[in-house]
DNA sequence: TATTGTTATACTCTATAACTATA
DNA sequence: TATAGTTATAGAGTATAACAATA
């Protein structure tokens, strides 16, 4: 067995092991993303975020920047190109006029079934291209470990947030 | 089997499927990556860079360029960064003096022996605690076909560029 | 004139901090 | 006084373009 003190190469001495292939894949499904659906005048946080709204209607925008880990001076912005496009709509909240509670437009929801969906599972399909249908539900059940045992919240992508060293 | 042209959601309608876990994943890898090495002062990309020179000694500034997808004014930065450390070293071409190949110093081998390796080490034993060494192996399989397929280069990890939708 | 490496400039992105309004 | 959201400012990082040396 392998030397656990020494991380996998290859014959010609690159790294090779899991963490290394999962930051190299990943960033590359993530700029293939962002390819994609910059045609729909969209960033990957954007969308992140519309999805998010999606499934957490009537949240502020205190506990959606919490979950995705950003300030909330830049969920403004981003709150901002979605709202003047009408995929989501801020309401205030008449007990606290404080907090703006965000919502799915009629429009947004069209947009996510119609034009998202669609890029996301061709998306999908583009990167695991290489693996058979039985193979590509083995490696989500391994993913899906990983990220449960990692911490991560599923469907929720913090944006590339630097993380300062403890 | 699932209808193909709809994304893999979760109960709660949240998307799992394998591109977004691997990007998930993958930015979560990378992050811990950048944390660790934080304390050796060097960035991913630096530690890239150190791990290309090794590889492949007396390269011109031009090829690596090309090679990681990053203009050649910002590979001056991170050549400086790891000149100054003592880690690599440019020597001038005699044949051609435009040429600055780089190779790797005495103390930048033993630094990436037995700084980054260990590092690195740590890093993938921390990525994979939820899997059993055989479902390690297993995934590194499943992850060297998707990026062989996808075209990705064995050990190169190209900066997270943002690529132009053609 | 073309190419390598470098430097200078400008731009984008993000975070920190000040500010407004509500409570 | 404290909190939600917003706006303003500043900083880091990166790319584009100008530049100097060599061919």
């Amino acid at each position: 067995m392998m030397n656990v003190n020494e991380p996998e190469r290859d014959t010609a001495g690159r790294y090779t092991g899991n963490a290394f292939l999962l930051a190299q894949i990943g960033a590359h499904a993530a700029a293939g993303f962002a390819s994609r659906i910059a045609g729909l005048d969209l960033t990957p946080a954007q969308a992140g975020l519309l999805r998010l709204v999606a499934w957490q209607p009537g949240q502020s925008q205190q506990v959606l920047a919490r979950q995705i880990r950003t300030p909330p001076s830049r969920l403004v912005l981003l709150v901002d190109h979605l709202e003047e496009r009408g995929l989501i709509e801020r309401r205030r909240n008449p007990d606290d006029r404080r907090h703006h509670a965000l919502y799915l437009t009629a429009a947004g929801g069209q947009f996510l079934k119609s034009r998202l969906g669609p890029i996301g599972a061709a998306h999908e399909d583009d990167i695991c291209a290489a693996l058979t249908p039985a193979e590509r539900e083995q490696l989500r059940g391994l993913l899906s470990r990983i990220a449960a045992q990692q911490g991560l919240i599923p469907g929720v992508h913090p944006g590339y947030q630097q993380l300062k060293a403890p």
